[in-house]
DNA sequence: CAAGAATGATACGGTCCCGTAACAATCATC
DNA sequence: GATGATTGTTACGGGACCGTATCATTCTTG
């Protein structure tokens, strides 16, 4: 529970994490790709194509799409839910674990500045 | 000086923020577009398209580019430099301090939950 | 003033994402 | 078991961004 930041503060910090990520040019992930990703490792499952649709506000498709891309990648990966196949589960990766862990660690050392 | 933000601090603040650009479906700016936007207005002027490709580590037309479509949106606009009419001088709008602006607040809101 | 360097813009072909509308597979209900 | 609802996927046309190469304009240098 820090304490906000100050306008200033928010703007650069915004500003420095951006900065790393155009220069790494390794996070080539659209806004909406981001926001999977982070929603499916830090909140609790399950997670379908519905429930993340929802989520964000925006339509299935885009979610399906996201998964196709990022499932290459293998930040993700999809399986069918036994349960009702007509769902399908979205799950965590290793790499997606360490992907997420890298961008925190690159927050965290530029709020310090 | 805020103190660095843990790992999970980190991440959490990261997927909201994303979270609330993807809901608001209005700052559709691409990760370079938003780094030029926020280099343009925290760094100090001038600002040619020669620096801010150097500052990112991109190409000079992807800077001409953004230019042109945040021109479009009055997030920014240029001017031919009068003493090296060769230099474009990127420059602030009253549009482009009031997204910032916004941008700030929803940052400085959600890092305090 | 002529030749070269530097700056920003443009052209071209390609890739990715988008929104909408249809679709196949699976489940629920009667 | 047939009908309708639900889920995720695919198809299609369109728009935005990319990287590279090339260009016009302007300055610098001899």
């Amino acid at each position: 529970m820090p304490p906000g930041l100050t306008t200033a503060q928010a703007l650069k910090l915004w500003h420095d994490v951006n900065l790393a990520m155009v220069r790494d040019a390794e996070s080539d992930l659209s806004l909406r790709q981001m926001t999977i990703l982070l929603t499916v490792y830090l909140e609790a499952p399950p997670h379908t194509v519905r429930d993340l649709a929802a989520k964000l506000g925006v339509s299935k498709p885009v979610i399906t799409r996201a998964l196709d891309s990022m499932g290459k990648l293998e930040l993700l990966s999809r399986r069918r839910d036994d349960k009702d196949r007509r769902n399908v589960l979205v799950q965590r990766t290793v790499k997606g674990a360490l992907y997420l862990e890298r961008l925190a660690d690159t927050i965290g050392n530029l709020s310090k500045t």
